[in-house]
Parts: structure tokens; sequence; C-alpha cells
DNA sequence: AGTATAATACTAATACATACGTAGGTCAAG
DNA sequence: CTTGACCTACGTATGTATTAGTATTATACT
């Protein structure tokens, strides 16, 4: 029924932030993401709006400030994105992927062929 | 060294049609996408050009076309977007891709026991 | 009441991805 | 030589992501 909309980076980690608050307001979130790094009130509370825009958030006022919370599921958020990787640069093989995440990872001969044949249940989800 | 930039959905159709024929013309890969999907030829064209600006694809003129070849490694560009979904979405954590790549497929308890095992190794890549 | 504070509203600017049209050049066929 | 097919060069347009500045409004403190 929802089909989630593209979420670019900077927004995906208010997202994040949301996720973990709960419930958030501008300042929550902006003073989280200062940890990490600097960026203006404005901006952060222009992402979220932007994401409420597209129901990716919620909000509720009170008083003066508008209080966020998630409208999306985070499974189904990172389902869609990683989906849209498969189909994206692998052709829609998600054991493609996997090799790919594998590849700069020591694994035994032994451990190389059983995540094969897990991966080859992956292949026709 | 080299990092991968940024690279588009309509990008990679075409970088997957270059990676596929070695070399190709515009117009070579122009036929290929319109099988799946109506683009004008100028579309593909600035679309190449694009690429080369960003050093994703070379090119060499003959006479009068410009012949295309990827500059870039196929597994390097997908680690980079692998990597990349994984910092954005995942928090910087391979096996919860994998978790979610894995959700929606039947799986045994004991082969996702396996799995686990295996995802334990990928945690401290 | 007046002022500082804090929050939003509105606006702007930049960059990039995507998509295409028009103009003009080259070459081969008639 | 002229015409048509094919190719590039260049410009345009639209949408979206990101960032942030300025104006305004509401609340609270003195």
């Amino acid at each position: 029924m929802k089909t989630i909309p593209n979420i670019g980076d900077a927004e995906m980690d208010i997202l994040h932030q949301v996720w973990e608050l709960g419930e958030a307001s501008v300042a929550q979130v902006h003073e989280r993401i200062l940890a990490k790094r600097k960026v203006a009130y404005t901006t952060v509370m222009t992402l979220m709006r932007n994401l409420a825009r597209k129901d990716v958030l919620r909000f509720r006022k009170e008083g003066l400030t508008y209080i966020y919370s998630a409208a999306v599921d985070p499974s189904a958020v990172r389902s869609g994105l990683v989906d849209h990787l498969v189909d994206k640069v692998f052709r829609g093989s998600p054991a493609a992927l996997v090799q790919t995440l594998v590849e700069p990872t020591r694994l035994t001969e032994d451990e190389r062929r059983q995540l094969e044949a897990l991966m080859a249940k992956l292949e026709d989800r």
C-alpha cells in the first residue's frame, strides 16, 4: 500500500535519530546531529519538514513546538533501500550483494561453502 | 586512492551496459536501454558524457564517434555503493544488512543459525 | 510593559540527476 | 553536388537534496 519515497543521506540521518528518540523536537535532533557534524538548526528543521511532507515523519504541535515521530517502519525503509540497491547494482541478485559484502573478509574455505549454500536459498526469494 | 563518485540510477544502468559491452558507442548503449525503457538518444549521450567527466567512463574518438569504455572496476563500484548503504542505513553493520536481506526468506532454524555464525565474522571487517 | 529567547515560516542558493531539443558537422549514396 | 543519416556540441528545463539566512511569532522573565 504505502511505498517509501526516496530518502537522502541527510534525511536518513535524521530518521535514525527520530527512531531512537521515539518522539523528538527539532532541537533534540539538532543537538544529536551536532555531536557528529556542524549543521544549522534551520537546516535540520527544513529536513524534518520535508520528511513530514513525504509522510516519513508525523508531527503534533505541543504549544509552540512541533513534536515529530516516525511514520514509517525501520524494516520497511531498510527493505526498500536494500531492494533498490539490489536492483540498481546487482541486477536483482541479493546473493551477489552478499558476495560483495563478504569479499574483504577472511573466511575459511569451509565457511565460504556454507555461505554459498545459504546464498543459493536467497536467490529465489 | 581512487574514490568512486556518486553514480545515479540512470548512470548505473549505462555503466552496466558498458561493462557488458566492453567498448560501446552511444548508439549501442542507447539501443540496449531502449529495450527496457523509452529514452532519447541525446539523454544517453549526456549521461555518458557526465560519466566521462566523473572519470567513470573513458573514451577514445574513432573518426566521428566516441567509443566509451569503463574506467572503474565493477567490484570497486559495488563495494563503494554497498559501503555507503551500510553506513547510511545500517550504521556500519553489514550483518544488519544481511538480516534485512534474509528477512523475507524462508530459512530453517538451522540455516539461520549458520548464517548468524557467518555474520558474526562479518561484523569485524 | 519590554526584552530576551526559542521556535517556526518563508525564502534563497547551490549542486546534481535526469531528460531532451536544436543546431551544426561529416560522410556516403544518389 | 545535394540530401539524408548519423553523430556531437550546447543549451534548456525540471525536480530534488542539501544547506542556511532572515523575518516573524509566541512565551517567559524581569
